[in-house]
RNA sequence: GGGAGCGUAGCUCAAAGGCAGAGCACUGCGCUGUGGCCGCAGGGGUUGCGGGUUCGAGUCCCGUCGCUCCUCCCA
């Protein structure tokens, strides 16, 4: 039996590794300098959580969510999403009532049960933050500003992406919006397409963002959510452009911008590439004004994003980082036991001098073996019956290809053992190996 | 959920019903214990999997799994 990865999930090798955890380090970076903190949440939740806070009627939760019983019949699913889950421990340890604003950021695998395609896996990877406890609109602003910031960080240049931002209002904006909506598009029933039609009872702002040319007519001349916004959401909703212009952030006002999760209010946007295909969205995220009174905590606005780390993968694929390479590479020559004994114990001193090392396990020719230590390492540490005798070894740098004697006794010396590494100054033949970088 | 295309060596791909191949990579040798160039030789495959048609299937048919893309939805 041939036992693969299951579809839409995958391994990310080594070759890739280095990208990812630049990434991480970058959004950490970005997410700790807007005063955001990590929280992790557990991969599995109840079911009902996000049922209940994401909308049982989205797509998400009733067709894309991975649901199992654990051994006493209680529904668990695999996290679809983030928020619900750091909404759940906000409540559940009490964040709310250690005053001020809780800003969270998280970092992690997420799972949906859909179709693969290019930048859409079963298990995926999200970075995002959430703030929670303010209803300020400079906060929204923050909140995409963030996203901005980081994209700066990862070096995307501007003009590869594109902000869209709208506002669908409060609870009841929704309402109202809804019915006018549905005014509008019930005498026009027949140009919809079968989804829209089935949407237009169910869920008439999802037919906003359908892109079938036969329901664009309709939706051009549809009613804009910002027209119907109560004085408080409208105010709210002039104050975070306005900061956005502050902050010299671009923007495009998109009325068909509904997103699909239940929890939204007020502010929501969308950071698109240019340079992605059907699945162009960066990140997304918006206000939750609602969520956490929802979950059964205090009434509680919020406001954050999520963004799929494949792909940022897929955009940024042409910066891959190079592997590091090793600070030495052991090659014992010859078959002698003491000799290969030697080499290993001199890869274990050498690590704990805090250089990385590894040894010729292999047991190719010496050739063979020079050839793969320049592919993986700065220097060669070549160790035989000759150097064994004279209680040396002989240490090449692979990129200038000088050689130098390395007595053995200088291993067990990390204060005497680093010169030997460290990159020459003024071109003196110190020895050694920390020569050109290549 | 609906649609289209593609699965051949570790990788990139040939073979259009008739002996499964090339390049790169890998191993050895030229060069006996020191890389990058060059030359020679070698190892590698249940052609995704399972059926069917045929004297004969990588090739045609059916099914299945996987990948890619569109639709849908979203990160």
């Amino acid at each position: 039996m041939k036992i693969s990865a299951v579809r839409g999930m995958r391994d990310i090798l080594p070759e890739e590794t280095p990208l990812w955890q630049h990434l991480e380090a970058e959004i950490r970076t970005a997410f700790g300098l807007y005063g955001f903190r990590e929280l992790r949440t557990p991969l599995v939740e109840e079911a009902q959580l996000f049922s209940r806070g994401v909308g049982e009627a989205t797509d998400v939760v009733h067709k894309e969510m991975y649901v199992f019983q654990d051994k006493k019949g209680l529904p668990l699913a695999l996290r679809p999403e983030a928020t619900a889950s750091v909404v759940r421990a906000y409540i559940e340890h009490g964040l709310y009532a250690k005053g001020g604003l809780a800003k969270l950021y998280y970092l992690g695998p997420m799972f949906r049960y859909e179709k693969p395609q290019k930048g859409r896996s079963r298990q995926f990877h999200q970075y995002g933050v959430e703030a929670l406890g303010s209803l300020d609109p400079a906060l929204d602003a923050e909140v995409i500003d963030l996203s901005s910031y980081l994209m700066e960080r990862l070096g995307l240049a501007r003009e590869g992406l594109f902000l869209r931002v709208n506002s669908i209002g409060c609870k009841g904006d929704r309402v109202r919006y809804r019915e006018a909506l549905r005014e509008h598009l019930e005498p026009r029933r027949d140009e919809l397409c079968p989804d829209c039609q089935r949407r237009l009872s169910e869920n008439p702002m999802r037919i906003l963002d359908c892109k079938r040319e036969g329901c664009q007519p309709a939706i051009r001349t549809a009613p804009r959510s910002i027209d119907h916004l109560c004085p408080d959401c409208r105010a709210h909703f002039q104050e975070v452009l306005s900061h956005l212009d502050l902050l010299g952030i671009q923007y495009e006002l998109d009325h068909t911008l509904v997103r699909g999760l239940d929890y939204y209010t007020r502010t929501v946007f969308e950071l698109c590439s240019r340079d992605l295909g059907a699945q162009d969205a960066l990140l997304g995220g918006g206000r939750y004004d609602d969520l956490v009174e929802l979950l059964g905590g205090p009434p509680t606005p919020g406001v954050g994003f999520a963004g799929g780390m494949e792909r940022l993968v897929l955009v940024l694929q042409g910066q891959l980082k190079k592997t590091e390479k090793l600070d030495v590479y052991i090659v014992p020559v010859g078959q002698e036991r003491e000799v290969w004994r030697t080499a290993a114990w001199a890869a274990s001193r050498l690590r704990r001098a805090g250089l990385s090392a590894d040894v010729e396990y292999l047991g190719r020719s010496v050739r063979k073996a020079t050839q793969a230590a320049a592919q993986l390492a700065r220097c060669a540490l070549f160790l035989g019956p000759e150097e064994l005798a004279q209680g040396q070894a002989t240490l090449k740098d692979l990129s200038s290809g000088k050689t130098v004697p390395l007595p053995l006794e200088k291993l067990s010396s990390p204060d005497e053992l680093h010169p030997f590494f460290e990159p020459e100054e003024n071109g003196d033949v110190k020895g050694g190996c920390g020569g050109g970088q290549g």
